[in-house]
DNA sequence: GGCGATCGGTCGGCATTGTCGAACGGTGCT
DNA sequence: AGCACCGTTCGACAATGCCGACCGATCGCC
């Protein structure tokens, strides 16, 4: 693949960087962590300042991302197939299950959230929408990391981060939790995320069978299984219902 | 100011473009609409599309946004101040007017919405949040072109698209209107954007006294106005106070 | 069914372009 | 007051990305 343009990388690094911490980074720092020059880190965010990509508060001169991103992400909420084709399924699932519905789909060693329906008796605000949840240790995740080959050998290298006493850091425990995601077509996790949580998912397929995203529940652990680790069936087939259903409206052309 | 960064420009510029039309688009239709060969039109969306900003559809090989511009847009959401101290005058907003609430700051000459509150007893999904309104026709953007002049000269290049038969589309009429907003520290909007709609606007300050954003309620015309024009005092006096206590917010260090 | 137009993608030469490192002025700590 | 660090500017070098012509495949129209 020739040439791929180095400074706009470099500004994309710096983009995902200041998305890093959501806070204001100052130049020095972004200029170390990106390994440049002062100078050549300055002309870079002088420029993704002026698409206002960047904004850079008049006091401490530090830099923050800019307004201009967030309508480019909802501009790409609204192209984006897999949820719009999925909208109408999650609410479904939502009404019968009587949980909370995200659904997501692999971005950059993650589970970013491109749907997500509260549960009906839930008033909670805080939307999940555009955020990245851990591939090990949610539902959602081992779906995406079950069908993916070269995603595994990606999450590897990074450490699997444990986030609760039974979230799993063992790869080759991973794996074998993995291929048995693959046997039965769905994945569960408890309290391997947060304590007092539980999730189930199932992959959505293109056309061809390619998993492009999942879909799936979460809420408390006691609603969620039955006995420990084993959740309800009634939960899984509604979930796995959705999933075949959501997969088999992206293969509709219209 | 040296050094403008040329590929990164015409990276933001394509990025825009994805946005509009929120489509596929192809090769040689982004090379036209910005003047470039298509050669170098390709390398900058190879470039793109390795950082997950670009999306190729594999079978029809037209570019879309990707899916990095949603966490990033996101990211930028959660840093952005404006809406952080907003929030929670815009929920009591809403309450106590009975209407849905809106946060907007201007972008790229339109009025791009940080922030959106449903009227309490409506279940609608569509969130606005990361959409663009039209500064001429709007009460928000009305307050935002009544407080910034360099934006009214931007404005005027641009036509003032009639939306309704309502709208304001002479320049002469709309600096009238903007003299009048300034007096008086609100604005208002009658059927000027959608038919029915009507909608009510305050300045946010930053301390010192620059116009950062605006708020503002909207909902049927004959709910916020009395008679034809007129918005009801009681809306407006809540609307202003709450862009008051917002303005009061932001001065505050925390 | 074959042909033309158009599509996305590639390649190599030229010079424009971005990169670097050192120097500058201001600010906030110690 | 001193110092250290910040963000910013500048100029020279050469590496870098830009251009325009060239492929192969695909689609649609005769």
């Amino acid at each position: 693949m020739p040439g791929p343009i180095q400074s706009i990388e470099r500004a994309a690094a710096m983009l995902r960087l200041l998305a890093r911490g959501s806070g204001h980074h100052g130049l020095a720092e972004i200029a170390a962590a990106l390994g440049l020059a002062k100078g050549t880190a300055h002309g870079i965010l002088r420029t993704l300042q002026r698409v206002e990509f960047v904004e850079q508060d008049q006091s401490t001169g530090r830099y923050r991302l800019g307004a201009a991103l967030l309508h480019l992400g909802t501009s790409y909420l609204d192209a984006n197939e897999l949820r719009s084709r999925s909208i109408n399924w999650a609410d479904t699932l939502a009404a019968r299950s009587g949980h909370e519905v995200r659904i997501g789909m692999h971005l950059d060693g993650a589970v970013l959230v491109v749907h997500h329906v509260f549960r009906p008796d839930d008033t909670m605000q805080t939307l999940g929408i555009g955020g990245m949840l851990p591939l090990h240790a949610t539902a959602l995740g081992k779906v995406l990391l079950a069908y993916d080959a070269g995603l595994l050998a990606t999450i590897r290298r990074a450490e699997l981060t444990s986030l609760t006493r039974r979230t799993i850091v063992r790869p080759s425990a991973l794996e074998r939790v993995l291929a048995e995601v693959r046997a039965a077509g769905w994945a569960s996790e408890a309290e391997e995320y947060m304590p007092g949580e539980a999730g189930i998912a199932a992959p959505i397929r293109m056309p061809g069978g390619l998993v492009v995203g999942a879909i799936g529940i979460s809420g408390a652990v006691d609603r969620i299984c039955q006995t420990a680790n084993r959740p309800r069936q009634a939960l899984v087939d509604h979930v796995c219902h959705a999933a075949e259903a959501v997969s088999r409206s992206l293969a509709t052309d219209n």
